[in-house]
DNA sequence: TGTATTCAATTTGTCGACAAGAAATATGCA
DNA sequence: TGCATATTTCTTGTCGACAAATTGAATACA
């Protein structure tokens, strides 16, 4: 029936604690948990076929991305999106966005690129097949690389939890978009990629700025015009 | 004899975890658990008097904010300060004071400077008490205290966690001083605040900047000048 | 003597159970 | 009936114990 609780002989010592941190972090960051969700301890224990303590420890990591908010003695549920303080998100997301692409610029080696270009693909060919899904994914994932090829863990860190905190905000903004427009973004990663391999680092922070506050500005007027969450709640 | 299992049964249900965190945190940052010392669960749960399983929890926080590195099913360790790498901690440093330095300006209200102003005087106190201890505290709490007035999370969050890391460095960088030079650091923070007071958010961050940027010169000097490590292995 | 294998000891990951808090429900009183 | 208090239920925080993984020592073998 269902096949997670199957697992429950077969696990590897140790991974416990990995596959519901995995598991509960994507269900959060694609909305199949939406904000405000609750979190019930017991309920994932058996659902996982495991004691509550791995459980648990996933959740003490959750909270510390601040993916679940934990009320002391009280109920855990997933956190909510601020809609209010959305500013502060936008301003992180740009200036990492700029200072990523800036040092990738910088310090990128050959072989960043590669990877670099094979998301690139993967994002492209998300966007030729139309999968919105993918398309968050594939771009979160190549800006991501172009940040590892900046080499600056403090800001790779920060910025991937901005993606990841992102994915649940851009998901309206990619359907927003009728899975149309996007084609465009292939574009402006291609000129964002050739900044970096000719080491072009004010060019590579321009177009990322450009491109990031294109974004922003978009969602920005997505938000406003009112078509928020169409989540289940 | 030792007043930390006393408080065995006088605690409150739910402060074990945070008790753990708190001293261990501390510990940490102030070097009495230096770079590489092995964190035994079953020792600490002797010390604190209590079980294993919030024990875990702390550390599971703790190498979730990189204080301490965990090995799968073998020892866990303080985090070591990553010498070669420290370019990125310092480039990430200096953004992040530029930043929350000019989003203070931008965005401060009256009763943020008064805390503002009260941590200035703390500094300015350790300062004149050649309080090295005191100094790197609150200095890290005063620059603390402006990023808050910026009113970002993601960019406190951030800067919080830079100024915690960079304790461990800077520790080393103010004995190196003697407790005798950082009196012009006083008046840069004047001159700091006076511009955020004045909404001058351009000079806010020029003056940041600067104020950074001496500060990791001041630092390399000293690390290429081999002053390192003074701490017991 | 040096290397490979087996065994013991230590440490970590997981478990099931219990007890404390908080929320929900029921009871008592005006 | 309306409100305050007591009780029950449910969830979380903590505990002690066990089992797997790893390390280091001890043994066997060449």
């Amino acid at each position: 029936m269902d096949n997670e609780t199957s697992l429950r002989n077969e696990r590897k010592r140790g991974s416990g604690v990995k596959v519901v941190y995995d598991i509960l972090r994507d269900e959060i960051l694609h909305l199949e948990l939406p904000p405000g969700s609750p979190i019930d301890e017991v309920q994932l224990s058996e659902r996982f076929g495991m004691s509550r303590t791995p459980i648990r420890e996933a959740l003490v990591r959750l909270a510390g991305e601040g993916l679940i908010d934990t009320l002391p003695n009280r109920s855990t549920m997933v956190s909510q999106i601020d809609f209010l303080n959305m500013h502060s998100y936008f301003d992180a997301l740009v200036l990492m966005y700029r200072v990523t692409t800036q040092l990738a610029a910088k310090y990128h080696r050959p072989e960043d690129l590669e990877i670099v270009r094979a998301r690139q693909a993967e994002f492209a060919a998300a966007v030729e097949a139309q999968d919105a899904l993918a398309m968050i994914s594939t771009n979160a994932e190549l800006h991501l690389a172009i940040a590892e090829a900046g080499r600056n863990p403090y800001f790779t860190g920060l910025f991937s939890r901005l993606l990841n905190e992102g994915r649940r905000i851009l998901r309206l903004y990619y359907q927003s978009y009728n899975d149309r427009l996007p084609r465009r973004f292939v574009e402006e990663h291609d000129e964002m990629i050739a900044a970096i391999a000719a080491r072009d680092t004010e060019l590579a922070e321009r177009l990322a700025r450009l491109h990031a506050e294109q974004i922003v500005a978009q969602v920005q007027k997505l938000l406003v015009r009112g078509d928020r969450l169409d989540v289940k709640l």
